[in-house]
DNA sequence: AGTTCCATACTACCATACAAGTATGGTAGA
DNA sequence: TCTACCATACTTGTATGGTAGTATGGAACT
């Protein structure tokens, strides 16, 4: 599901998509802010087409909430949708993770060691958007090592609401500190093909990112479903 | 991810998406077919613009491939991706049916029953398009009982790969009797609460959807992609 | 005969104009 | 003052013309 294999990403369309899709994520467009087809053309100086197409994408996501001839809004966070996400999440993390302790590609072991590394830096270094990004690449590389490419695309494209929430918790608590120790327990386990305790610690992790769900939405209602 | 919550379902371009994704799935449309933007606009009576809403649309499901300035192809069946749709399918399936047992509403069971006799006169009559959609909506009302409609919706996204397998099977060689054989025992170790063996069975269902991938590649190899 | 080149007929992509539905603020009337 | 109405300025949805890139077949040349 690799979206450059079937659309141009150089294309204005995909360009917008892309950095709408960035800005929301990384909540720089908050949800519930009105994105009118017409105001994001100007701000990107391209026409309304390929500002439509970034629209029809993004709302397959539910990224967006296209309501007809009323207007377009980032969409507020389901918490219900969060739990679901994480809990698929789960299910397919600890799945992955056993297959992990089967086997695993010596590259994809290093290049985990490597990444535990730069998050201990920046870990160290208090830097919340590397972490983030680590710990993204973290587990894609656990899914890459086991040829779940495609699982990992699918699980990314449903994560809009649990990413989101994570990027929350990170303005309000971090403890990346937990969050690395996981890691590199798991990257142990791992390497010893101890998959009842790394299947643990992922269980875990998981449920770590919920946490303090309830947290998040009493400090930010206004970014929540009400649901 | 239910789209009518954010797609008007009666516009235009949604009506060309659902058609052309049924056309699709179902195989009325063969796998590498070409699709131009204009010929589609003619037969389904619109302009270009819904048509190339719904080709987005279905790009970003892996449903066609968009190649710029050369054109849209419905895409080949890529059977990596068949398996690991599978893989993930298995993985929720096993969840889900565990939480089943331990607590499913009263009227999800019901229902789970209905569709079962539903199932046993399909089978009788040899009526597999009927069989297809009960199968669906047998494992659709298991994820609804637990509250995990969302995740369903996902499982549906990717699963595009997976069903025109699926279909294809139907075509050379039905065995319902087994599927409502194990459709049968799931519906029974729920009711009796015995989630181990219902996951048990549930992983031989799962399995059971790519047993003989590889009879249906030899048989139709221009529908799959090479790789 | 084989090869190169080019006209032509496609393709998707983008910009723009128009259509149709909706929210809003002001005005006329009670 | 309050209410009903309507003009207006939005919104997304749809149609269409033009642009640039690509495949193809035939003609001219070697």
């Amino acid at each position: 599901m690799d979206e450059s294999m079937f659309q141009q990403s150089g294309s204005a369309g995909s360009a917008v998509y892309q950095q709408l899709k960035q800005q929301i994520v990384s909540l720089e467009l908050a949800p519930g802010t009105t994105l009118s087809e017409k105001e994001t053309s100007l701000n990107f100086q391209v026409s309304r087409t390929p500002v439509r197409e970034s629209f029809v994408r993004l709302a397959q996501e539910g990224l967006v909430w296209v309501l007809p001839q009323r207007g377009t809004r980032v969409s507020l966070i389901d918490s219900d949708m969060v739990e679901e996400a994480r809990f698929m999440r789960e299910q397919l993390e600890k799945a992955v993770i056993r297959l992990a302790c089967e086997a695993f590609p010596a590259d994809n072991l290093a290049a985990l060691e490597s990444n535990l590394e730069q998050q201990q830096e920046s870990t160290q270094q208090h830097d919340g958007k590397k972490m983030f990004e680590l710990d993204e690449a973290f587990h894609r590389i656990l899914f890459e090592g086991c040829r779940k490419n495609g699982t990992w695309n699918v699980i990314q494209q449903m994560n809009a609401h649990l990413n989101r929430t994570r990027v929350l918790w990170l303005w309000t608590e971090p403890h990346w500190e937990l969050l690395y120790e996981q890691h590199r327990e798991i990257f142990l386990a791992v390497k010893q093909k101890n998959a009842d305790h790394a299947e643990q610690i992922m269980k875990e992790h998981m449920q770590l990112s919920i946490a303090n769900l309830p947290i998040l939405k009493e400090r930010f209602p206004e970014y929540f479903k009400s649901s």
